[in-house]
DNA sequence: TCCATAATTCGAGTATTATCGAACTATGGA
DNA sequence: TCCATAGTTCGATAATACTCGAATTATGGA
């Protein structure tokens, strides 16, 4: 049954390449992204990028789903909705600061062609 | 000047005994807590316990201050408030979906002996 | 049927992290 | 001054995690 654990979560988002996936997947929506796009934008040869969504679905941070003989990959948005609150329990007497509601807005259809925001920096020196 | 990438934060957390900790140390506020109270409470030899301390020092995530001859760890709560709104960032095309303002109701001073919520499970099921 | 493409799996090498006993460095009290 | 305590650092070992070429498994089009 796998239960996941934060500090599972955490980790598989410790790894600058993982996060920049899951950036891109969070940004790109619902629909999601196929492997190979991923790869070529991150320049990752697919051994290695497969290896990385593997871990990343195994604690279900994201999901694929088979389309022809390509694999969507999106994010799923309730799961980091729920390390998020997760964060944030406990740090004023065990009252949740904010109100964990990242799901809510998060599949956000790509109305217009929307200005292609920041880059992938998970190194943004924060 | 030591640039802390948001991926070396997550990973820092991504360890189960850090994660303890550091959930340890949000719950205990400003004052924080010395060392061997907190190695004692994790069953931690000194040495393991040191090195993960030294971890979460290095990138940020708590501070120690050194009071006689204790050392007392308090997490920096203005750092965790930056990763959220960093995980939080983007989700909605470019909108953040939460109010980064954990940092305002963090060190929540231990009003009366308040009921001592949930144990340090960083292993909830999630 | 045959070939090209999408993606995963295998396997081996490399690198990074974690653990923890033992030695060491304060600091304060007797 | 001497001893006990709080913590860190050292160093060696063990365990995990990462990388990626090559082989493998679909799937679809010609």
């Amino acid at each position: 049954m796998e239960t996941i654990t934060a500090s599972e979560l955490l980790a598989a988002l410790g790894h600058e390449t993982r996060l920049a996936i899951y950036r891109m997947l969070v940004e790109a929506g619902e629909p999601g992204l196929n492997a190979s796009t991923i790869g070529a934008s991150l320049a990752l040869p697919p051994a290695t990028l497969s290896f990385h969504l593997a871990h990343l679905s195994r604690v279900g941070l994201i999901k694929g789903r088979q389309v022809s003989r390509f694999i969507f990959y999106a994010a799923d948005y309730p799961v980091m909705d729920q390390l998020i609150a997760f964060l944030t329990h406990n740090c004023c007497q065990g009252e949740t600061c904010l109100p964990a509601t990242a799901s809510t807005c998060a599949p956000a259809k790509p109305k217009a062609k929307a200005k292609l925001s920041a880059p992938h920096t998970t190194k943004a020196s924060l």
